[in-house]
DNA sequence: GCAACCAGTTCCCAAGGGGGT
DNA sequence: CACCCCCTTGGGAACTGGTTG
């Protein structure tokens, strides 16, 4: 069912229909008009053809989020849904696309020729190129400004500050920072680690350098030792997986958490919360997240710079029996 | 850059431009034409437009995967890297989509006009009729063939196959089968808990009918108690987060495991390694299954039927200390 | 290689009616 | 009463980029 059956069918122009169907500005078309091709295309059950629209006006309404290659945190999938749907209001559409560095597959910026391209982290130089070659001029995080703002950004350093806070609060002088053996997540976790170790100097606490923690082997166990040997009480991990790799090797050493040392992760996973002793946590405002996310994405459309961050709190610490 | 571009900058029509970059059987173009396009095309850094083939071919080349509302367990990611790229040689991009019940937003098979849908499960009567009016025939599962198939497909059957037999390989005649409270898992529930019904059956054990566990709230304590009243001794868990939460209920209670009560779980997520007793599970060759989700589709876009699942094993059980 | 075609979008112009001089 | 102008309403046709008889 196209425009042109429905004008056939009405006995008028295929521009008219489109003129009703797209509220044209600056035509004006008679209220009967209007209601008989609304009505007929209703009836007929007329869709418009996406990729003759795309063709027709440049642009295609829909807006690519590239997911990193790296296990999503179980919350991600909730700030999507919002973000879909406040971008749904505005007439895009949304279209979440996880990024293999593998390079094997050819993007999906060059097959959809989305308006806006939007990733977590920054891209790749390859990417950008790919990107800059298929013709793509809106990128989030903007390649041109300063390379170095995400890593400011409240989603970077929210989460560690409030587990820095809360183990200071808690009594702890010496903490350690854990993170996943895990090249992909390099970059983020040396923002993190410094975000710890600013708010540790700030809170007069010792921070020593971070470890990797890998889940298969027993990294785990050396870096307990250490870390006892080293006064260490308090323990930041990167994410909940971490942390129960810390608290597991606890447990079979018979080092009492949190007596002993206390641990809290980040994200605030649904099982976090089924260990024993459970995980404290860090638990993000999803709704806020994800509006964020859209409302990026529409400046970006526009032309318009990526406003600054909303300043309003997104993360909150969940107390529970590992610190 | 358009192919127009290519064709004046040679002095050639468009056509024959067309004709060289898609290999036009019934076309013969001499072989220093050829060369030349290619080269020009490459120079100028020609990129088709892909809602312009989509327009003139009636194709979009694009297959969509949607996946379910719930927390996709984590080996899902894997099955999806393999299965692009397996379409990617076949000349089709896999956009993947996760499908939310609450429908404010349109849904994406009408913007992206997808030549497949795919869905791990049945769809919605719904969103079968939406599918339809938007011009959609290649739809997996195929709604017209017998509904209950996938009932019996081994991404279903294997799974809980494995976790009867394992637990009645150790010795256990009286088995529970615990699920998650979420009615949107209820389809797969039922059909999960029929394989294990019916395996204990044919191993001679008793399997009565089956709880759902809460993971924030006590149910998992009071399913506990009423297990050990009949004598169960083996929990088939739905999932690792329902292990979890049923073994950590029985570690509060001072209940042994896997000495009182034996627990396996599902997916092998990466942290039921981590957990203090760590779960036994079940783990999927998620590359078998990639391959297989790219195979349905292409299938579907010839118009073939779906092949039968390939009969090879695609579960293994991990055995670790929770049984 | 010419030309038609895919389905919409949009610039520009042609009827036609109403009101004013 | 004739004439003109303007505004409303709607249509013609070119255009998007690529495919194909």
């Amino acid at each position: 069912m196209t425009a042109a059956d429905v004008a056939r069918s009405l006995g008028i122009s295929r521009a008219t229909v489109g003129f009703v169907l797209n509220n044209t500005r600056g035509q004006t078309i008679s209220e009967g008009t209007r209601q008989r091709v609304f009505a007929e295309a209703e009836r007929l059950g007329y869709r418009p053809h996406s990729a003759a629209q795309a063709l027709a006006r440049g642009r295609s309404k829909i807006i690519l989020l590239a997911l990193p290659d790296w296990p999503v945190e179980h919350t991600l999938g909730q700030h999507i849904a919002e973000a879909s749907r406040v971008l749904e209001e505005a007439g895009y559409s949304l279209v979440t696309y996880t990024l293999h560095e593998s390079e094997t597959v050819r993007p999906l910026w060059e097959v959809l020729d989305p308006d806006v391209v939007m990733g977590l982290l920054p891209f790749s130089e390859r990417d950008l190129t790919s990107m800059r070659a298929s013709g793509i001029s809106a990128i989030i995080p903007d390649p041109s400004s300063e390379p170095a703002s995400w890593e400011t950004g409240p989603s970077i350093i929210a989460g560690p500050e409030l587990q820095v806070q809360h183990l200071a609060g808690l009594g702890h002088r010496r903490v350690a920072f854990a993170a996943p053996d895990d090249a992909r997540l390099a970059r983020i976790i040396e923002a993190r680690f410094a975000v710890v170790k600013d708010c540790a100097a700030k809170l007069g606490l010792t921070a020593p350098g971070h470890r990797y923690i890998s889940l298969h082997d027993s990294s785990a166990q050396l870096a307990l030792k250490e870390w006892l040997a080293a006064g260490i009480t308090g323990v930041v991990a990167y994410n909940d997986e971490t942390a129960a790799a810390v608290v597991a090797a606890a447990i079979r050493e018979n080092v009492a958490v949190p007596g002993d040392l206390a641990v809290v992760g980040h994200d605030d996973n649904p099982w976090a919360e089924l260990f024993v002793p459970s995980l404290s946590s860090i638990r993000f405002d999803i709704e806020g997240l994800g509006r964020q996310i859209a409302m990026n994405a529409l400046a970006a459309v526009d032309g318009r710079v990526t406003p600054a961050e909303d300043p309003t709190p997104i993360a909150t610490l969940v107390r529970r029996e590992s610190t």
